[in-house]
DNA sequence: ATGGTTGTCATACAA
């Protein structure tokens, strides 16, 4: 069987939800996953994405702010949101597919959405950004705490780090901004690398080609810019790696009405 | 060096 995930920062789910529906008809992952729904839990579209399939929902939400959510057409048993840092803020949901799940039975899907950081990177002066050293901090620990019935896994989301030269526009511009600064691309790349994840999107689209997820709003013309940035992110298990097929990012839906600022990802595992 | 935009909720603040 195939099995296709998609991961999408989607800046608020309700605001967007017609391109997410256009786009689940379009394409028909079997697991979306968000981050930034910024719906509280009882005001979450949950019926919506039911009438398009997506029957098995886990998600965590605030008024406003952070959330994530996973939208599954195929079944799963466990589910977990981790309080990160120790704050129930809402930024990781994680589901375990079921037995009935064919042959992606027993894979975890991790939903994550770091800390975007502020803007000063300096943990010193810049609460939110030691806030995001030690969420990566708290990553590093919990991948260390994995063990063989932890896997196979899936490991998605916005990571608001661009770890490689290629994965921003200009690398020796955006060596003192927030997501490319040495101390956080250097962290999640020993982060990646240590526990074994695959980095599914460069495994395709390896260096030196540029790879973008994300354009910033305050761009005149996104498109003709393209002052993009890798953020957005899927690591595999090293058991799934075999398994990867095809990846793809959307970038067309940083063109559509009312868009995110980021585009989806899809992976597809060949299982 | 600076400001550029968007979303939430209706004012600053986060991104």
């Amino acid at each position: 069987m195939n099995l296709a995930i998609t991961t999408w920062n989607i800046n608020s789910v309700r605001l967007r939800f017609p391109i997410v529906k256009d786009f689940l008809e379009a394409e028909r992952p079997d697991i979306l996953c968000l981050q930034e729904t910024k719906t509280p839990d009882d005001r979450f579209p949950a019926n919506d994405f039911k009438a398009l399939g997506y029957l098995h929902q886990a998600f965590v939400g605030n008024k406003g702010y952070n959330g994530v959510a996973v939208l599954s057409r195929l079944p799963f048993t466990a589910r977990d949101a981790m309080q990160m840092c120790g704050r129930a803020d809402a930024r990781h949901q994680s589901v375990t597919l079921a037995p009935d799940a064919r042959k992606a039975a027993g894979i975890t899907i991790h939903n994550f959405y770091v800390p975007a950081g502020g803007d000063e990177p300096d943990p010193v002066v810049n609460d939110k950004f030691a806030h995001k050293l030690a969420f990566l901090a708290d990553m590093d620990r919990w991948c260390g705490s994995m063990t063989p019935t932890s896997r196979p896994a899936i490991l998605v989301g916005d990571l608001n780090i661009a770890p490689y030269e290629t994965d921003v526009w200009n690398h020796k511009q955006l060596l003192g901004v927030v997501s490319h600064t040495p101390i956080e691309t250097q962290t999640l790349e020993k982060l990646r690398a240590d526990h074994g994840w695959i980095d599914a999107i460069r495994t395709h689209r390896p260096e030196p080609e540029r790879v973008y997820t994300w354009w910033s709003y305050r761009a005149q013309d996104w498109k003709a810019a393209d002052r993009g940035r890798r953020l957005d992110h899927v690591w595999l298990s090293p058991d799934l790696g075999p398994k990867l097929q095809m990846t793809s990012i959307h970038k067309q839906a940083r063109g559509w009405d009312r868009p995110s600022d980021h585009v989806p990802v899809t992976v597809r595992l060949a299982l």
